[in-house]
DNA sequence: CACCTTACCTACTCGCGCGTAAGGTTACGC
DNA sequence: GCGTAACCTTACGCGCGAGTAGGTAAGGTG
């Protein structure tokens, strides 16, 4: 393709790498994604991938990483341990909402293809778990403001529902181009804060039959 | 292994190969697993597979056809519309998880390895979309009885939200052996119909911050 | 200008696993 | 007791794509 002979140093060659193969892997899927189409959309030739971001394992790895990167960027960047918990709730979830809407190869990438493909999906679930826990402990928070208590387990329970919905709707979001991030976001929002208050306060929900 | 030459009919053959690709396709995934181990689990040789059940992707696809009909009817079976919606919810979600639980590979199958690859994302997309439906009109259904109305779009979102925290969680459930369904379901419940009953009643939250 | 390092290529090897051709054997109807 | 159809096997073809060997040229450095 843009075979001008140009040379260009490696930190540059790399990044593009990584660009071409996270748009690869977005729309094949890792199996079907092939080192060669990555090393052509790259402007490069295979060795050359081989020779900067090893073998196709540990090419997806750093894509993976480097989204998680980003996303956390994202996430973390924006919430505030000052604020209330609803708050601080809405600011990650807008904060991830928008990294989605902007980077669907991205979420595609680092989530859907991840989810399932050995041996990735175990450094996906260690970072999910890693967030499950940090929900988990601003629920604690605010419990402990409301002089409440409740077993982590339940609220362990609490964030992994809360994190299961974000990934449906960030999935949606990243296949349908007009959908609007702040949106989704301020609509789970609703969808968890008014239940989650509630919870916090100690109602509960029982079965009328057995 | 089993080679004492036992000559069975078809359609027990057929129910052998389902099972062992089940087991198979859950363990490997559906890249890693192989035709040749499929054919030995079921206790007959390759060629036998592809004489019943066709070629990987055929096999794939009746596993999954097969898995969602059993789970349709582990829901569907017991929502009764005569019922209150908060307890029409209640037991499809017990319905759900008590599948998930007493069927753990089926639902890796089904539903983690069908939710990527491609082109069985279509198939499972196609389905979720009737659950997330179905729910939605459940949804619409409590509201209308409240004497409110609400835009079908984002009772779409709650539903979608909803099917989304159900799948995370049952794909917890489908890998912590000591996880109990009943509890699962119960806590689903409640960080749902809490929120939800507000929101149906017309409750809404707000960000404070631009 | 000799040199060395870094960027880059063409042109392979090779294993793996899907799918099949061709043939053997058992049960059952008549 | 023999034909025939259903059941089942061994043994292979073959494409595809991951990964590599070995070589070329460009640009900086003395």
């Amino acid at each position: 393709m843009a075979r001008v002979g140009k040379r260009l140093p490696r930190s540059v060659r790399e990044q593009q790498m990584l660009e071409a193969a996270v748009r690869v892997f977005a729309e094949r899927g890792f199996h079907a994604a092939t080192m060669d189409e990555v090393a052509e959309r790259a402007g490069v030739s295979k060795p050359m991938v081989y020779a900067y971001l090893g073998t196709k394992d540990e090419l997806f790895v750093a894509c993976l990483r480097r989204e998680a990167g980003r996303l956390l960027e994202a996430v973390a960047g924006v919430v505030d341990p000052q604020l209330s918990a609803d708050e601080q709730l809405w600011r990650g979830l807008r904060g991830f909402f928008r990294y989605v809407g902007a980077n669907r190869d991205g979420w595609a990438v680092l989530f859907r293809q991840a989810r399932t493909r050995e041996p990735f999906a175990g450094e996906l679930a260690r970072m999910r778990r890693g967030m499950v826990a940090v929900i988990a402990e601003k629920l604690a928070d605010a419990l402990r403001a409301r002089g409440r208590d409740v077993p982590a387990e339940e609220l362990q329970t609490m964030a992994l529902a809360l994190v299961g919905a974000g990934e449906a709707l960030a999935d949606r979001l990243a296949d349908t181009p007009d959908e609007d991030p702040e949106r989704t976001a301020t609509r789970l929002m609703n969808a968890i804060w008014l239940g989650a208050e509630r919870q916090l306060d100690g109602e509960v929900w029982k079965p009328q039959t057995g």
